[in-house]
DNA sequence: TCCTTCACG
DNA sequence: ACGTACGTGAAGGAA
């Protein structure tokens, strides 16, 4: 590639980097993730593209980073965020050191500049990628000129391109008319008015079929329908005027010669200091020099193998060092077939899985300790073990590593996964290769890159040099990480949440997860039998009404089925096609007698194939006991989540569902005690929210749906009817999600009217629940983040979009957060205390599962009085709060029965 | 791999 | 004018 041009929309750029990128400091204080973040996408288009020309486009003034939304909203101006705006200089002052191009301009636009260099570029034979977080971009777009929008997707970076075709394909109009379309509809983050009322759909009809805006006017008295053709007649001016507003300019005198924009020597001495000052060492491995946490560490990685060999490696360690660790073992209980062929199974926890463990304390004093003949796998856990008293260790998702390491405990030990996920919940994946360059300043390669979707095992047998250098990594990345994510921690105030609740916690669900639940497996068959034939009816009958066989569970081919060979009235459209959801074909009902056997069709399989095989497919054989993995580092709120399988979502809700708990039973001489919080989110609401009234609700012990019914229609509390009482429930709901009038209307099958008006009695009623929620929002939109109770944060970056929806969504986040996170907290608290009674006690009852307000306990019959006592107790006390917490415990011989 | 659907709190 | 309740995971089909 010769001639190859890539020009970047600076403060766009950095403006993403800014919000999608931890917060990161250098030993001054000065804020470096936006710089950071804007590097990285740099380099990574640098690398995709190998340009030979380049050029970092900004805005001269640039106050404001397009609050104006958020400007109008407070009424004054918002400037960019201090931790934002000093980042600024400062990468110039880095570009220029690279010998970047940078340009920026009074009067000018940064997408002006980028508009014109793109056009000049493409006139004088470039191919040109222009990189930008704005859609406005996307006009300049030509089979020459490629728009590049880096998106932040699941924490990750995703570029989206987008030629002339790749433009048609997703807004139906060429990149050109893109500027005709915002004539019409108008862009509020841009204060570019358009026609009012003519929204994208009507627009996108507008432009494909007249062109232009121009075109679009001239052909005026043909619009159907009336209302878009009064609009475009009554706001022609409005709509050029706006075309006139939304088109970068691309015919600027910038006077730069293509010259200037050559890439030079980006890795200079001058450079090289400059990102010195600011910590970022990963950046500074691409100068390939030495900075003590740079690819150089490879050559201190070692193999220990024997006693000797690792009391050398270890005598150098230091009084204050921590000892990063990574385990290497066999992910599966191994199958074998001996001489006889007979089957074996490794049955326990540990032996015959071990391979080997990384161990770092410091990037020059790195091994890898691997098991042999002389030296087993106790041999290697033991000399761990003797090092714990004096030091630290750090693991990145100890809980899958636990069973090898017996003897450590919550005070010795530090979870990188989990510390990074309380910091940003928000992200996803906190393994060493993700927290790698944010918390150790290293770079290195994924897993994936390296050995693709390879499991652990076939690496090691085909790959072994290699896997023993990525795990040596990230022994090294959890060695280094400890005090950056703890200072960290420390600086948000989340240290104690991270050490009195997640770190013990680990410790739980790791016991959870051993004990498992059982699982009557005869009982799971025949429940699965019994479905089968009641689907196999459904299916003739289907067909024999459809008058063909076709696909049930393809969406699509339902969809044909009904909505065009049928002629049903199709409600609402997916993307992809007609919705053939549960909530549409209840209206259909009564159309056809197909659409009752389709729903129960839909029924049956659902429960079939998730449940009755599903589950089991994951009974284990050695115990008959299903193993669920407990997440404790995925949900934004701090929630749990379970898989493989989740055993958070078994049916209850309708009977035929609810069966399928019959199966889940204690073992023999056991029983289940259940327990579930009543309403705990309520509950925190009015702790939190301090409103009088609901606290004088829950104090007095009232139902409180009927209270807030009482209240919120003018009826007396006896007099409330059960309608009443449903519409408050589903309003009490409501509030906890961040309420929205749209929302309630169609959860209550009531006009949007009536259910704002509903919000607006509750306000009234309980004002300072309005109060804390518009609290909420503020401090959200003000500090990035809203807490919990416990100081769990969760970063908001959708309060500062420019697009209203998102800002929307980020706003009902705003409201549920907290609420829902110390909700979590306190069943954490819960948990541990159970648990830890449990053990210390010397039960043998066990706690073996969660379900975000509910525990379920395996009790042994000589225990259940005192079990009872102790979950019901530990449950009630677990948090302090203005209201009583409520927990019921209910006995029965299967989770059928106890709930 | 993404989308739709549906199970739970 | 827009298109919305909050938080998850699994299965099956479409691409």
């Amino acid at each position: 590639m010769d001639n190859k041009f890539v020009l970047i929309d600076g403060n766009s750029i950095m403006n993403r980097a800014f919000y999608g990128v931890p917060d990161l400091t250098n030993k001054d204080g000065l804020h470096t993730n936006a710089i950071y973040g804007f590097l990285n996408i740099m380099f990574k288009v640098m690398e995709e593209e190998e340009p030979s020309h380049m050029l970092v486009a900004f805005d001269l003034k640039a106050p404001t980073f397009r609050h104006k939304m958020y400007e109008e909203y407070k009424g004054t101006r918002k400037p960019m965020p201090e931790e934002l705006r000093e980042q600024v200089p400062v990468l110039k002052k880095v570009l220029e050191a690279m010998k970047v191009k940078i340009f920026a301009k009074e009067g000018l636009e940064a997408d002006d500049i980028l508009g014109t260099m793109a056009r000049k570029g493409e006139k004088d034979g470039y191919d040109v990628s222009v990189v930008s977080g704005d859609r406005d971009l996307l006009q300049l777009a030509t089979d020459k000129v490629k728009v590049r929008i880096p998106k932040t997707k699941a924490g990750k970076t995703v570029v989206e391109d987008y030629n002339t075709a790749q433009v048609i394909e997703k807004y139906g109009v060429t990149p050109i008319q893109i500027i005709d379309l915002k004539g019409l509809m108008g862009d509020s983050s841009d204060n570019i008015p358009g026609v009012p009322g003519v929204g994208e759909k009507t627009a996108v009809k507008l432009i494909t079929l007249y062109g232009t805006v121009e075109n679009t006017i001239a052909h005026a008295d043909e619009i159907t329908p009336k209302r878009a053709r009064e609009a475009v007649k009554n706001y022609s001016e409005s709509a050029r005027l706006s075309k006139t507003l939304a088109t970068i300019k691309t015919d600027c005198k910038l006077g730069i010669p293509m010259e200037e924009c050559l890439i030079g020597n980006m890795y200079n001495e001058k450079a090289f200091e400059l990102l010195q000052s600011l910590d970022i060492k990963s950046i500074l491995n691409r100068f390939g020099k030495e900075t003590g946490g740079s690819k150089g560490i490879e050559k201190y990685f070692k193999v220990v193998q024997n006693q000797k060999e690792w009391d050398n490696f270890i005598a150098g360690i230091g009084e204050k060092d921590v000892l990063g660790i990574r385990t290497v073992f066999r992910e599966k209980d191994e199958v074998t077939q001996d001489a006889n062929g007979q089957m074996t199974l490794f049955m326990s926890e540990s032996k015959g899985r071990f391979i080997g463990v990384a161990v770092s304390y410091g990037a020059e004093n790195t091994c890898f300790v691997k098991t042999g003949k002389d030296f087993t796998e106790n041999d290697v856990t033991g000399i761990l073990s003797s090092c714990l008293k004096d030091h630290m260790l750090v693991a990145n998702d100890l809980k899958a590593q636990l069973a090898f390491y017996p003897e450590v405990e919550p005070a010795n030990c530090f979870d990188t996964n989990v510390a990074a996920y309380v910091i940003n919940p928000v992200q996803k994946g906190f393994l060493e290769e993700d927290i790698a360059d944010c918390y150790a300043g290293i770079s290195m390669y994924p897993y994936s890159q390296v050995f693709g979707k390879m499991n652990i095992e076939t690496a090691y047998g085909e790959k072994e040099e290699e896997l023993i250098r990525y795990a040596c990594y990230c022994a090294v990345i959890n060695a280094l990480s400890y005090e950056n994510l703890k200072k960290e921690l420390k600086k948000i105030k989340s240290l104690s949440l991270f050490e009195q609740i997640e770190m013990p916690l680990l410790f739980t669900l790791y016991d959870m997860e051993k004990s498992g639940i059982l699982v009557e497996r005869n009982a799971l068959k025949e429940y699965g039998k019994q479905l089968g034939s009641r689907i196999v009816e459904l299916e003739q009958e289907i067909y024999d009404r459809a008058g063909e066989e076709f696909n049930i569970n393809s969406p699509k081919q339902l969809g044909g089925i009904l909505f065009e060979k049928m002629r049903m009235p199709y409600g609402k459209k997916t993307k992809t096609g007609y919705s053939t959801s549960a909530e549409v074909l209840e209206k259909l009902r009564f159309e056809d007698p197909i659409i009752e056997m389709i729903l129960e069709y839909r029924q049956l399989t659902k429960l079939k194939s998730t449940y009755a095989d599903g589950l089991d497919s994951y009974i284990e054989e050695k115990d008959g006991r299903i193993h669920t993995t407990f997440n404790q580092t995925i949900t934004a709120t701090g929630r749990l989540s379970s898989t493989e399988p989740n055993l958070q979502n078994i049916p209850i809700r309708m009977e035929l569902g609810r069966q399928i708990r019959k199966v889940f039973v204690p073992e023999k001489d056991y029983v289940f005690l259940d327990a579930d919080y009543s309403q705990i989110e309520l509950r925190v609401l009015a702790h939190m929210s301090g409103d009088e009234r609901l606290i004088e609700a829950y104090r007095e012990n009232a139902d409180i749906h009927r209270t807030t019914a009482s209240l919120v229609f003018h009826t007396p509390y006896e007099e409330v009817t059960e309608l009443q009482r449903r519409n408050a429930k589903a309003v009490n709901f409501g509030i906890v999600y961040g309420i929205s009038g749209f929302g309630l209307s169609r959860d209550l099958n009531i006009s949007k009217k009536e259910a704002e008006q509903y919000i607006e009695n509750y306000f009234d009623t309980y004002p300072d629940v309005k109060k804390y929620m518009d609290e909420l929002v503020e401090t959200g939109k003000k500090k990035g983040y809203v807490c919990s109770l416990y100081g769990r944060r969760r970063p908001i970056p959708e309060l500062s979009s420019k697009n209203f929806m998102q800002r929307q969504f980020g706003e009902r986040i705003a409201m549920n957060s907290p609420i829902q996170g110390t909700a979590a907290d306190i069943i954490k608290i819960a948990m541990i205390r159970v648990h830890d009674r449990l053990k210390s006690g010397n039960y043998r009852s066990r706690l073996i599962l969660q379900i975000h307000d509910e525990l379920l306990v395996e009790t042994h019959k000589e225990e259940i009085q005192e079990v009872t006592e102790i979950l019901h107790e530990e449950m009630i006390k677990a948090c302090e709060l203005a209201v009583p917490l409520i927990a019921e415990v209910q006995q029965g011989n299967s989770w059928f029965e106890a709930h």
